[in-house]
DNA sequence: AAGAGAAATTCAAACGTTTCAATTTCGAAA
DNA sequence: TTTCGAAATTGAAACGTTTGAATTTCTCTT
């Protein structure tokens, strides 16, 4: 591998000016400079990032530790994040923790021995001792769409609650009184407050929601699809579906039809983050939509500004984008019997 | 920070000591061994995997640099990679290149100056000088999903030409004699491929496929969409449509919706690589299958498996996956007029 | 021709590890 | 007690940079 003592051998010179002068360091004369750095090229030099963070104290790459990659929800952060990051330098390195606080908490120390200048963080949410030592490190750390539930931290996302309260109400106002609500890790802070935001909508009406009307599972289509299955054969009596995430709603309109009924004739289904899927003709889901890509962006934005400045006594920021009711074509009124 | 002299301070100990008794080296005392290690998590220490990579010159992080991240392909791909990759220690590195051979090289250089110690890659095959060099490198490589079209190289992925075949068998068994192939960059190996079998399969039953039956375009829902608009609207004579992937695909069904036709009974479409998508009810896409997942952890696995043999003559590898044709209803035989 | 001042370059330490040869310590045999 | 070998520990260099202080080399002035 070529060094930068290498070039200062073939050009005899000291290895300090090298260094120098590959930096644009204008205490080196502007013909060396040039020298140098063509020398450079010619050779194939290229930096060691290793050894230069070494010495500076600062690696130039940051952690985005999250629950599934494969969601598309959380590939659109990863997008979004991975595009400023890249803009300004840095590189993103990606953990999936598969919803396990143990797998988070695993990668959280992984990414911090590689020196990483700061986390983004999807967390699972459970109570995680090894996220509360990281906490009280000086690393810089965002917390992305679901909140740090006590401690002031850092946060990029949505209002969660009000998400939810949109999305009970539209059904409320289609007639609906009747509810099940599918899906979902209630540790997962953003997931609790969702539900809170169906309870407050409900309540407005006087609907309780019972214990038995929620059914918890994974995000995921096939779970959701299980899941209305399994509440169909209850004989439940509902008009309408809370499914905590699209891929579950769209499960559940799987499950639906597949069980010989209709969405929304029979029973609507409303989901939640405005997948792409969820605009597909076919699938036409009534959900609740945010920008996805923006909120990586800004998360990592976020993360990158409170980098450039070291030191200063850092302000908790909190950043909470805007969201709304997408009605398509799963929610419907309801039939009167 | 705590550092091996920290620890070796306090306890009295060289910080050789210190450093062999933290990697369980069985030349230092069992006592003290433990003495160290508990010294080290009393202090909060942990090893900086950055200082260590310089001496050991080797980092235990992989690149991963494809086109795009949100394209649920590729996340699969991610998704398996970053699973093997983290159960041997290692870290990916997810850069985005957005089918750019520009910033495809801008992060080769990127992730070899950080000393990635391989590199997985979905290349977007445009010529590449940089690509290039890092092959002439010592670094290893695995091609992902698209292979390096000259060279020898180490390749996980699928028989693009085969499925291709198998795409337009189907439709040819069914009937269809006229089409037109929506999508994708030619640039890319693999698409090239695929290319190549829907033409062996016309060719078989002699027909050609011309310049203007083929409408490239992004791989994504709304450039599918548009393409058949266009195509529509030009009153191209055809009845059945080769999408390049199955975002494409479900564009272009949205599209021939939208245009108040139905699919398959007017037109057959079918799709390439069996994201989630194309299975959700309402969708139903006809497509070629393969396992992405799988594919992300053998690539991980090859490139790994290289970096642990190392200065061994390293032999190129081949991990061809199988894939297969899956019917579903977005295809249907030709309605004879 | 000397000297001042600026410009250009170099020195040397530091970053936090690993590693292997060298040294010290220990226990037991002679 | 001496000696020997094994066990345990240490010293020192190395990895490839950066950086501020120190030094050298210029270029003018006078």
């Amino acid at each position: 591998m070529v060094t930068i003592k290498d070039i200062a051998r073939e050009l005899d010179l000291s290895y300090s000016s090298v260094s120098l002068a590959l930096n644009g360091d204008t205490r080196i004369k502007e013909q060396t400079r040039e020298r140098v750095k063509s020398k450079a090229e010619e050779m194939g030099y290229r930096r060691n990032a290793q050894a230069r963070a070494l010495v500076m104290n600062k690696s130039e790459m940051v952690g985005f530790i999250l629950p599934d990659i494969a969601n598309p929800f959380f590939a659109s952060l990863i997008l979004g994040a991975e595009e400023i990051a890249f803009r300004r330098g840095y590189s993103l390195v990606i953990c999936n923790t598969n919803w396990s606080s143990k797998l988070e908490a695993m990668h959280l120390n992984l990414v911090i021995e590689r020196k990483i200048d700061g986390i983004l963080l999807v967390s699972c949410n459970e109570p995680n001792p090894t996220l509360e030592k990281v906490l009280s490190l000086e690393l810089p750390v965002v917390f992305v769409s679901s909140p740090y539930p006590d401690a002031e931290a850092n946060f990029v996302g949505t209002d969660s609650e009000h998400g939810g309260y949109l999305a009970a109400k539209h059904l409320l106002d289609l007639g609906h009184r009747k509810f099940v609500v599918v899906g979902g890790r209630f540790n997962s802070e953003a997931i609790s407050q969702r539900f809170k935001g169906y309870e407050r909508a409900l309540g407005e009406y006087g609907i309780p929601l019972e214990e038995s009307d929620v059914y918890p599972g994974d995000f995921s289509v096939e779970s959701g699809c299980n899941s209305i299955k399994r509440i169909l054969s209850e004989q439940h009596a509902f008009s309408a579906v809370l499914a905590f995430d699209d891929l579950i709603a769209i499960g559940v309109m799987n499950g639906i039809r597949e069980s010989g009924l209709r969405v929304p004739d029979d029973i609507s289904v409303i989901g939640f983050d405005n997948i792409e899927a969820a605009s597909f003709s076919g699938i036409d889901l009534t959900t609740i939509s945010m920008d996805k890509i923006s909120m990586g962006r800004l998360a990592a934005e976020m993360l990158l500004d409170d980098l450039y400045c070291t030191d200063k006594p850092r302000d908790r920021k909190r950043t909470v984008l805007d969201q709304e009711l997408v009605v398509r074509k799963s929610t419907g009124p309801v039939k009167r019997p």
